[in-house]
RNA sequence: GGGCUCGUAGCUCAGUCAGGCAGAGCGUCUGGCUUUUAACCAGACGGCCUAGGGUUCAAAUCCCUACGAGCCCGCCA
């Protein structure tokens, strides 16, 4: 098996060769929730600044918040008095729950705790603040002084006609706030000013520091220019021929004189069987649920494994358990190939939580507990784990109870029955024997660990247990002619704890329990009779 | 119509850049600890590397073509 080198690192390599200074550019808007698809764009990055760092380079990573780009449309999820602010930079729109400073603050702020959550930590600019202090009046300048020459680069491109009253400059309109509705009509270079009419019926002029905006395939090469940016990933819908990224560089490279960055192509996240994630198909996870429902190294190490150029198919029901078991067991593991090692550092997030409990046990744990965390914690206790970190345990615990309630399937759930079920009721005679025989014999019992319980069930078949012997006398009958079938002893438990045929791996599953409590249980199952 | 990316075991994917015996995890099956229903261990099964052609001593890997999937070319990142 030859040795395999995780592609951070061979990005890393090939960016060196043009320097050793480097600046990791992200950037996301933030018209809506912000989901996990846009996550694999600050995820690769952070992959890459790290994986840079590694090798030596001066690195640094940013994360840009596009915060002076328009309301597009009234979302699904806004009501309809955000149609007024159709158009507006999203910096200058009211917050949905009134409780920001903005429309855009309102989406990024839990966007930022994701990123620290995540060990990102990126410097952080934001658009309309980029604008209003002049950054990009020097850019705006030469797009304006070269409108026709981009026009040229923007046709030649994407084949697209650019119409005669094209500008690279959208003003925001005095009086509607608007910056999709305006049309450029002079500038003035001296002045740092431009001219405008809107359709709103004002005409009026703006300044270059925070008046308007460069149009999103001018405005990102500019930025590249203005930043110094090097490296920076996007989505693939910018990457086609023609695409913005095609543009952009042309752009950057003939107007700006600033060399492209080294681009990172990544691939949609596809959510189950339901295609790609997309804010307005409506298939989406919030980053800031799926935090609620997975530790944070997991979510990096999905993005992590997976070389950005390929789909990645999440989905957070069922087939999510196997992504985190893979994690475990990688993470408990530090023998293993460099490359192994190599996938756990990169999906490092700082900060977390350790505890030993794996998730799937957790899953048992919760359900028998009910949700109550004392009771969590009284039985990991008893499960003979360790109780020392509390707060992590009960952060797993909480994971684990968002997890259930969003995205579990009905396989895995079940509940301890308050009441005896009903479903006692089709117990035979065979089994209700070994339910009062098991209950006889927990009651003599001290401490039964798992292990003791799944010994103690598997003896009723070994025709010299105690248990097979009382189960017999129960049923009045000679040992010999007892017939015992564990499988079907199994389905007595889970029938008179659960009223289901199946459950969780009976003897782990038992300890969790008061041993009281199944003593009890069990002898009512053995004569119950509805 | 033009372009980009992907296609490898039942499933999720490494390996493709830099050609050298076809890989991992999960699942399945078998076996083990007197004995494992969703916590164990060991082993096995599992493949026309989407198809066809080309280059080469040698191709999953490089080149061409086709098919399938997703996406972009509408200044909706």
């Amino acid at each position: 098996m030859t040795e395999i080198t995780h592609w951070a690192d061979v990005m890393a390599e090939e960016i060196l060769r043009s320097g050793k200074k480097h600046l990791v550019a992200t950037g996301i808007t933030p018209s809506g929730h912000i989901h996990i698809g846009n996550m694999r764009e600050v995820v690769t990055a952070d992959a890459t600044y790290r994986a840079l760092l590694d090798q030596g380079a001066d690195a640094e990573i940013i994360y840009v918040a596009d915060t002076y780009d328009p309301l597009r449309k009234v979302y699904p999820f806004l009501d309809e008095s955000f149609a007024p602010h159709v158009g507006k930079p999203i910096s200058e729109i009211p917050c949905p729950c009134g409780e920001c400073t903005s429309y855009a603050e309102h989406f990024l702020k839990p966007f930022y705790k994701a990123l620290d959550r995540l060990g990102i930590h990126p410097k952080i600019y934001r658009a309309d603040e980029m604008y209003k202090q002049g950054m990009y009046v020097e850019s705006i300048k030469t797009a304006l002084l070269n409108r026709d020459k981009i026009a040229h680069i923007l046709q030649e491109h994407s084949g697209k006609e650019v119409t005669a009253d094209w500008s690279p400059f959208n003003p925001i309109c005095n009086k509607c706030a608007r910056l999709t509705t305006t049309k450029v009509t002079g500038f003035d270079i001296e002045a740092e000013t431009v001219n405008y009419v809107c359709s709103c019926g004002d005409n009026g002029t703006v300044s270059m520091t925070g008046g308007g905006k460069l149009t999103w395939r001018v405005d990102w090469p500019a930025r590249w220019g203005v930043l110094g940016v090097t490296v920076e990933p996007f989505g693939k819908d910018h990457a086609s021929k023609g695409g913005s990224y095609d543009t952009g560089k042309a752009i950057s490279e003939e107007i700006y004189g600033y060399k492209a960055p080294y681009p990172v192509v990544y691939e949609w996240i596809m959510l189950g069987t339901k295609g790609a994630m997309s804010s307005s198909s409506g298939v989406v996870v919030a980053i800031s649920d799926m935090l609620e429902v997975l530790p944070p190294e997991i979510l990096r190490y999905l993005i992590i494994r997976t070389k950005p150029e390929k789909h990645i198919r999440f989905d957070p029901s069922l087939p999510l358990l196997n992504l985190v078991d893979e994690y475990e067991k990688l993470s408990a593991n530090n023998e293993g190939p460099s490359y192994n090692r190599r996938l756990k550092e990169l999906s490092h997030a700082a900060g977390i939580c350790h505890t030993d409990i794996p998730f799937r046990h957790m899953i048992t744990i919760y359900q028998v507990a009910h949700g109550d965390l004392d009771r969590v914690m009284k039985i990991v206790e008893r499960s003979g784990y360790s109780t020392k970190n509390e707060k992590c345990i009960l952060e797993l615990a909480e994971n684990v109870g968002k997890w259930l309630d969003m995205y579990a399937p009905d396989m895995v759930k079940f509940s301890v029955k308050e009441e005896i079920p009903v479903q006692a009721a089709t117990l035979n005679a065979t089994q209700r024997s070994f339910l009062q025989a098991l209950s006889e014999e927990i009651d003599a019992a001290n401490e039964l660990s798992g292990e003791d319980y799944h010994n103690l069930v598997y003896s009723s078949q070994d025709k010299n247990s105690s248990l097979n012997a009382r189960m017999g006398r129960i049923m009045g009958i000679d040992a010999e002619e007892l017939e015992v079938r564990t499988t079907e002893m199994f389905k007595a438990i889970y029938l008179a704890v659960l009223g289901q045929q199946s459950g969780p791996k009976a003897g782990w599953f038992l300890s969790s329990m008061e041993k009281e409590f199944l003593a009890k249980r069990f002898k009512e199952a053995a004569s119950y009779r509805p």
